[in-house]
This record gives structure tokens, C-alpha cells and sequence, in this order.
RNA sequence: GGCCCCAUCGUCUAGCGGUCUAGGACACCGGCCUUUCACGCCGGCAACACGGGUUCGAGUCCCGUUGGGGUCACCA
């Protein structure tokens, strides 16, 4: 049975580095029909972890990640939060100090940081004298009487060669001089990652240990570990990281200023921001940012989309195929495809993924997206529900591929606004409403589609084609005039889409009242 | 700095010794369509980091150089 987990801290965020290593392992497990699970790595230091983890469970639940066994589902290996599995690691460290794989070390961080300088300056790689060793209850004693505490460290080899077989990137190998005796279990009992890490792999009973490449260099110490518990290794398979847009630095959430000069990234940003606005969202660093998940959720993204495109950021099936369904990633991931070297976030290729998905959307589809965001925007306010679903419907219907995140429905506040609260686009209003022959041509026009029966798109257009052959005008004579007076805007959805959904009597209203303000 | 990892168009990638005058996608640049915008369609630009080997033959194997990155905590 295949066991895959994520495991990650509660820092109130999910990065996009971190799905995208969680999703790997998802695929893996449901490929092989095993479990993903996911295990929170909190320490006891961490307040708020209630806190904190929610908005990571709630991206993985928005992306359709599932887990098996962990916060919230429980299952047979509980608890799944590190913190309270101490007593578990405790006695790891206990079995390895029996075992003289591990000793108490009375050293003080200064004498620890002195031999550091000491070995540096000579240039030569620092290794611990173990001068401050116990490994016997006499020695500790001796220690003790003087004072000083215990620190538990790893009894590293000092000598031989550490040869871990990855599934990304073959053998690799390490010599174990290199290997510093790092501490395990602090003087107050408490225990460091590597060995709450080992420990809980294996009671968990993971059997592919999948992650960031950030990871190699600290998998000899952990196979140490497991080897001295007498564990059987997990398979390791250490994925690339996801690197800066242009970049091929990691990528990383504080680095937000820096990434909004990359032209792409930051109309990505401002794209959302926009949204976010409308919506009320807050929109500080820490909450709003396009390396967060919890972004791409809050600006209307397809969650189809964004996987899709993490699943092509440092894998590929072949040379072709980019389209994947949710059956077919599971079907056709493998971790032999996943690329080696560090893959860029892309966020102009994310937004093809996402206009791709959008678009494919049925029209039904899209209106139970639409329509919180009109409602959050507050342009529902005093409207009836069924007029307001009716008529997200039809400006769905009529912008079609225009709209490219859900967010993009609040592109459309034309259609909720009251008649005298239309803002006009001031470069619009002169260039399309000021000329002399703009009013005389809209008065007509006006009284053409007055009369328009039905009111709607063909209805409209046939009496406006009417009256372009009556008096020999174009098309582009009359359009441009017609939209901004009704929108306010230059561009926009088809006219005749427009004034449909506008209805006679606001089209006839806002006319007038354009023209009054010339 | 030591150790480890990585290296094909701007970006994501295909390529596992000959089928590569290097394929696809995104972006970009032209053009067409068109009532604006968007979509769509057609076309174009653009890469094997460098140097040595091995081989009849190297993007593909080996070594080195360069470059990039990761890691060296009583963080996770």
C-alpha cells in the first residue's frame, strides 16, 4: 500500500511550491490506489495552530485535494499534529542514546560556535571535537555538577558513504565526514524536526517520502536516523523547487515588491487586486498575494486551472499534450517525468490555463461562480434574487470568452449601476459624445431603436441597420457613440448584447440624460 | 567557503547516439476577421552555456570550465 504525505507547518498560508510538491504526492497516491495524508509539522512553540492551518485545509479543499487521514478526518495513525506525538519522539531519542548512535552533549552554544570560527579560519571543514560528550551516567554527572545542561546530538559515521536512492534524480550520493552531529532533543526535552520527522514517517507508515529538493542535503542524517531505529527507508524522491518569474531563485512569498517589476507577475497582481477591491478582500502582503493559493480562490480562478498548471511546472507527459482532467493527471502521472532542474512560475502561462479552462465552461456553469461576486461587490442590493441571476446569466451569455476569472463579472457594473449614478469615461465622453454631428446622430438613433421590437439583440440591431440604410451612415458612425452613452465605457460587451440586457426604457434614459450632459 | 543538485527558444518543456536543417505550448511580432474589447484563424521570430574527449556519428555518453541553485541552526 502506497502512503504519501504532506506535511506542512501552520503559517497561515499555502504557498504555490508547497501545493504544487502536495499535489505530486497526491497523484502518486492515487495512481497506485494508496493514501495521501496530510500531517501537520506545528511544534509546541506555535499558538494558533487552529488558526493558522485553516487557510492551508481550506486550499486544498478548494483545489479538490483530499486526504485521507489527517486535521479534520482523523484516521488510525492519530494524532496527525507533530506536537502532540512528543512523547513518541522521545522515545526515539531514548532508543538511540541506548544504542550509542546518539549522546548527551554538555557543550555550550558558545564553545559549539568557537570550534565553528576556530575551524573556519583554518579553512577546514568543521567538525566537533565531542569534547563536552557524556556517554556514560559518570561523565554526565561530572557535566552536571558544573552546571551545564544537556543537549542530545546524532553520533554521526566519520567515515564511509551515505547512498540515497532517489526516484527524480538516481543515486546520489554523500560522504558521512561531512556530516555535522546535529542535536536532536533540546536541554528541555523538546525534539528537533529531522528526528519528529523520521519518527512520524515511519509510525505513520509513509512509504514515498516525496518533496522539495531543499530536503537532499538533510536526507543522510534522516537515514541515519531510520537505520538506527531499525525503520525500512521510505522511498525518497526530491522534486525541483518552484523558481522566481525570470528567475531561477526559489520561490518566495516575501518577496512581493520584487516580483511586481516582472511586468507579467504584476498584471497578474493588479488584475486581482482590482477584484479584490470590489469584493471588500483584504489586500495586504500577507493575505494577498499571487505566491498564495488563498489568492487565486479570492480572484474567482478555476481550481481545474491552477492544478493543471502546477502539474506541467516540472513535469510533462510527453511532447504535446498540456490538457489534463482530473482522472487523467492521476492516470498519467509518474515521478521518472518529473523534470530535475527548478521550474519558473509562469503567471502569463497560468493565465492562458485559466482563460483556456473559463472559457470551456458552460454558461450555466459559470453563474453560480458569477454571482457571489456581485452580490459581495454589493450591486445586488435591492434587487430581486431572480433578477440579478437573470441577469449575471445574460451578460455570462453575451461576454462569453470575455471574462476570464469569475472576478471578471464585477468588469460589468454598467449593468447594476442606477441611470444617474453612470460614470462616463471622460476620454471616451469627448471623443465619442462631444463632436458636433454625436448628438443629432444619437437623437436619431434613439428614436430608431425606440421602436425596436422585440427589445432585444436582433430585435435592436435589425432597427439600427434600418436606420443606418435610411440615412447611409456606417456602423462605426453610430456604435461607439451609443456605448458610451449607455455604458459609460469604450469598450464593452457586442451593442446589441448590451442594450438588450440594459432594456428599452434604461437605453432610452441614458440617452437623454447623455446627451443633456454634453 | 565545504558538500550536494541542476543546465534545450524569454518561460514551461519534448528529446533517453543517427528519424533534429531540434518538436509542442505560453509569451512576443506581423496579418486576417470585426461595431469596441475579447475570441478565433494564418504566418513569423526564437534554444541545445562553453571546452575537451568517446564514437563512423553527440542536444543525447564521459571529464572539465562557467553559470545558477540548494544546504551547512538547540527553524520547519
Amino acid at each position: 500500500m502506497v502512503r504519501t504525505r504532506f506535511a506542512p507547518s501552520p503559517t497561515g498560508y499555502l504557498h504555490i511550491g508547497g501545493v504544487r510538491t502536495a499535489l505530486f504526492n497526491w497523484l502518486f497516491a492515487r495512481q497506485h490506489g494508496g493514501q495521501f495524508i496530510l500531517r501537520i509539522d506545528d511544534t509546541d512553540q506555535q499558538r494558533n495552530v487552529t488558526e493558522a492551518l485553516q487557510p492551508i485545509l481550506d486550499g486544498f479543499r478548494w483545489l479538490g485535494i483530499d486526504w485521507d487521514e489527517g486535521p479534520d478526518v482523523g484516521g488510525p495513525h492519530a494524532p496527525y499534529f507533530q506536537s502532540q506525538r512528543a512523547d513518541r519522539h522521545r522515545a526515539a531519542v531514548e532508543q538511540l542514546l541506548r544504542r550509542g548512535l546518539a549522546y548527551r552533549d554538555y557543550a555550550r552554544p558558545e564553545e559549539i560556535q568557537a570550534e565553528r570560527a576556530a575551524a573556519e579560519s583554518e579553512k577546514r571543514p568543521f567538525t566537533y571535537s565531542r569534547r563536552w560528550m557524556a556517554q556514560t551516567a559518570a561523565e554526565a554527572a561530572q557535566w552536571e555538577n558544573a552546571g551545564r545542561q544537556a543537549v542530545v546530538r546524532l553520533k554521526m559515521p566519520r567515515c564511509g558513504t551515505c547512498r540515497i536512492r532517489d526516484l527524480v534524480r538516481d543515486d546520489v550520493e554523500f560522504q558521512w565526514d561531512q556530516e555535522q552531529d546535529h542535536v536532536i532533543q533540546r536541554a528541555d526535552g523538546s525534539c528537533l524536526y529531522h528526528l519528529a520527522s523520521v519518527v512520524d514517517d515511519f509510525d505513520l507508515g509513509i512509504t514515498h517520502v516525496i518533496r522539495a529538493v531543499e530536503h537532499l542535503s538533510n536526507t543522510p542524517r534522516q537515514i541515519f536516523i531510520a537505520e538506527g531505529l531499525g525503520y525500512t527507508l521510505p522511498a525518497y524522491a526530491h522534486l525541483p523547487y518552484v523558481a522566481e518569474p525570470g528567475s531561477s531563485n526559489k520561490l518566495s512569498k516575501r518577496k512581493l515588491d520584487k516580483y511586481l517589476k516582472h511586468p507579467d507577475f504584476k498584471q497578474l497582481y493588479e488584475h486581482g487586486l482590482r477584484i479584490a477591491q470590489l469584493v471588500g478582500h483584504g489586500t495586504t502582503a500577507e493575505t494577498f498575494n499571487p505566491v498564495i493559493v488563498d489568492f487565486y480562490q479570492t480572484v474567482g480562478y478555476l481550481p481545474a486551472a491552477l492544478l493543471n498548471y502546477l502539474l506541467l511546472l516540472g513535469w510533462s507527459l510527453d511532447d504535446k499534450t498540456e490538457q489534463f482532467t482530473r482522472d487523467e493527471m492521476i492516470r498519467s502521472f509518474s515521478l521518472e517525468r518529473v523534470n530535475k532542474a527548478p521550474a519558473s512560475f509562469d503567471p502569463a502561462k497560468l493565465w492562458a490555463f485559466q482563460q483556456r479552462d473559463m472559457v470551456a465552461l458552460p454558461t450555466a456553469a459559470k453563474l453560480p461562480l458569477f454571482l457571489p461576486y456581485v452580490q459581495r461587490a454589493g450591486w445586488a442590493a435591492g434587487w430581486e434574487t431572480a433578477a440579478v441571476a437573470r441577469t449575471v446569466g445574460q451578460i455570462a451569455q453575451a461576454a462569453g470568452d470575455r471574462i476570464k476569472t469569475a472576478g471578471d463579472i464585477l468588469d460589468y457594473g454598467e449593468f447594476f449601476c442606477a441611470d444617474n449614478e453612470l460614470s462616463y469615461d471622460a476620454k471616451a465622453f469627448e471623443k465619442r459624445l462631444r463632436p458636433p454631428e454625436a448628438a443629432a446622430r444619437l437623437q436619431q438613433a434613439r428614436a430608431a431603436l425606440t421602436s425596436a421590437e422585440p427589445f432585444d439583440a436582433a430585435g435592436t440591431e435589425a432597427a439600427l441597420r434600418r436606420f443606418l440604410e435610411e440615412t447611409g451612415l456606417q456602423m462605426g458612425d453610430i456604435v461607439h457613440a451609443l456605448r458610451v452613452a449607455v455604458t459609460g465605457k469604450a469598450v464593452g460587451l457586442g451593442i446589441f448584447d448590451t442594450l438588450a440586457i440594459l432594456g428599452r426604457e434604461c437605453v432610452t434614459r441614458r440617452i437623454d440624460r447623455s446627451l443633456q450632459m454634453r
